[in-house]
DNA sequence: CCATCATATATCGTGTTACGACATATTCCA
DNA sequence: TGGAATATGTCGTAACACGATATATGATGG
């Protein structure tokens, strides 16, 4: 209960700077994405849902709300974007037939190509950024093991 | 060199799922942020910009410039972004002294007040969505101590 | 079986925000 | 001193998610 959380403690400057070094390191992850996926053709936004729709759990067939509730979306914002996805014939789009409510979607064989390609490019990176991202992480969280160019427990 | 990310190494759906996983674990977490932030009545990149501001490391003050390469944007979209928030009283902006050019940031008391408050409820979010996080970046690289439902080598 | 409600998807207008193109002020340097 | 580089700023544009709203389908009680 003695937590510095929960009352005002008073957080040094070194906490905001620690904080800030993960989001960037977050960013940086998150800017090479875009920037891959832009390359690749594709919209961010569309190539997570690609993934979504690819990385898709269980024997169920993916469907419109399941790629709203994985992007963190309204369900009418992601219906939005596969329908310009299937515009941009990157899905495909039928209707369920135990629900006909559902559209279940799946991947053309060209945004399947493309998405293969950036999974590969994103697990690269990830490997390159993964060390810097768990230092900033464990940092951000005080952990005392975690050590970094910053004062270790005085601000 | 016979690295399988290189080549067409077939990338089996349990990739695609554990890095969508992944994704979803970060978005999450930025979800997180940027509800934490507007509640706080600040539009998430305002919170991001004074997080930035006030974790900058060493002496000098930080500037439109830092902004917006910590933030991963234009300087000139810095610089609207920053005019927005001096409007809304959350950064003071004085010109550099040594360099003219320049705008230095500071941010107001009230600005102050409330990154502290979002910082606590940051660290606390992250406390404990750290663990999935880490789980979810483990199974994305393989790392083979990663235990998660998934498929253990084969897809 | 029918009324009603919940679910799933879709449409349209709107607001926020980053960008490109361009502009201005200041500093650096040959 | 005359550019070139740097730092910031302005304006119009585009992407995208949202709220409000609509339609179709499925589920449920009487």
């Amino acid at each position: 209960m003695t937590n510095e959380d929960s009352k005002g403690a008073p957080l040094s400057r070194s906490h905001y700077a620690a904080l800030a070094a993960f989001r960037y390191e977050l960013r940086r992850f998150l800017a090479f994405s875009e920037a891959a996926a832009t390359q690749a053709g594709l919209p961010p936004q569309q190539h997570q849902a690609l993934l979504t729709v690819a990385g898709h759990p269980g024997p169920e067939p993916p469907t419109v709300g399941h790629v709203a509730e994985r992007l963190m979306i309204a369900p009418h914002s992601a219906a939005e974007l596969v329908a310009r996805m299937v515009e941009a014939k990157l899905l495909a789009k039928s209707r369920g037939v135990q629900d006909r409510r559902r559209m279940e979607l799946a991947l053309t064989p060209e945004a399947e190509a493309r998405l293969h390609q950036l999974t590969a490019a994103h697990l690269t990176e990830l490997r390159s950024l993964e060390p810097a991202l768990a230092r900033a992480l464990a940092q951000a969280l005080g952990d005392p093991a975690a050590k970094a160019n910053a004062t270790p427990t005085q601000g």
